[in-house]
DNA sequence: AATACGCGCAACCGCCCGACT
DNA sequence: GAGTCGGGCGGTTGCGCGTAT
């Protein structure tokens, strides 16, 4: 046998909770703790809840330290940043934010941030761009090492991080130690013409060296997912490795706790696409073999910082 | 002043996964 | 091992309010 059913759904009160209802729930809490056990709580404290419900209350209006109201731009930035790394994982991006509820930030992020990038992304001048999907083009050298399902970077303009002091204390982090992390995601950046790039082991400056741990096709997939452009306009692309990708911070995150890399792929974990390996001659090897119609930009190139710079 | 419309947000719905019996 | 449920989560709904017509 299982265990009884958490309510009877035809008795409970349902809509918008009353003052009183939150008093009583509030004082509850504040004496008994939840008990671990949501589903009994409501009869214990004298309301006519789905356990559920009494969660749902609680964790997003009534218990302490939550913060109501506008957004700060650090706040945006962080969000924005994660989003275009894990997708809609709502309570992963409000475990950054101190005070904020996964359900605020979903909030937000649907009502105001959103259209706050899209607005900037396309602007009514002569640098409108429609959106497009799959991000590449079938004849871009990378098609075949993304996924169709992706949100493009094209939703995003350029984000700037926070270092990791601010979140001295959370389970994870996403920011690496540098100070001037970017993600850039602007269209207008320095190489628009017929170019693009990516790196390989550039971007890990973990302290500790655990992001040794990630494997290589991972940080490639991640990259990829951390910055760079696409011009629609003009097929273009671009990818852009900085140090401090927040992907792969996300990666290890999953590595320590479930002891199996992920990627994400618009919130779902999947199987990551292998990508590139070490090495420029690797990666030519690795283009060339789908698409021939490509040169190695060997003035911007930097074995140091771990980018290689293409023209297609 | 009345009505229509759009937006923001609290709350609900339904699913998944792990725990329990 | 199978069936069932609780907790947690992301997606969606619908109410209330402000603004436009």
């Amino acid at each position: 046998m299982g265990r009884a059913p958490c309510c009877d759904k035809t008795s409970v009160k349902r809509g918008p909770w009353s003052p009183e209802e939150d008093s009583k729930l509030k004082d509850y809490i504040s004496k008994h703790g939840t008990g671990g056990n949501w589903i009994s709580l409501p009869h214990k404290a004298g309301l006519k809840r789905c356990g559920k419900s009494c969660r749902l209350r609680w964790l997003n209006y009534l218990r302490p330290n939550i913060k109501h109201g506008d957004f700060s731009d650090e706040e945006d930035r962080i969000i924005c940043s994660l989003y275009v790394n894990i997708g809609s994982r709502w309570s992963i991006i409000a475990a950054q934010l101190p005070g904020r509820t996964d359900n605020d930030i979903k909030n937000y992020w649907n009502t105001k941030l959103k259209k706050k990038l899209m607005a900037l992304q396309f602007p009514t001048s002569s640098h409108q761009r429609k959106p497009q999907f799959p991000p590449f083009p079938s004849t871009h050298p990378f098609s075949n090492y993304f996924t169709t399902t992706h949100t493009p970077f094209s939703d995003f303009q350029t984000i700037s991080l926070p270092s990791n002091n601010n979140y001295p204390n959370t389970s994870f982090n996403p920011f690496y130690q540098n100070q001037e992390s970017m993600i850039s995601l602007n269209p207008s950046m320095q190489y628009n013409n017929n170019m693009f790039m990516f790196g390989s082991e550039g971007s890990c400056s973990s302290s500790d060296g655990s992001c040794k741990e990630i494997k290589q096709e991972e940080i490639g997939y991640h990259h990829m997912n951390s910055g760079g452009f696409d011009d629609y306009n003009n097929n273009n692309f671009m990818i852009n490795c900085n140090n401090g990708s927040v992907g792969e911070n996300i990666n290890q995150y999953e590595e320590k706790t479930s002891g199996v890399g992920y990627g994400y792929n618009n919130g779902q974990s999947q199987t990551l696409t292998p990508l590139l390996d070490y090495g420029l001659e690797d990666i030519k090897q690795l283009i060339s073999s789908d698409n021939k119609d490509f040169s190695v930009d060997e003035i911007h190139n930097s074995e140091e910082n771990g980018m290689y710079y293409f023209h297609y």
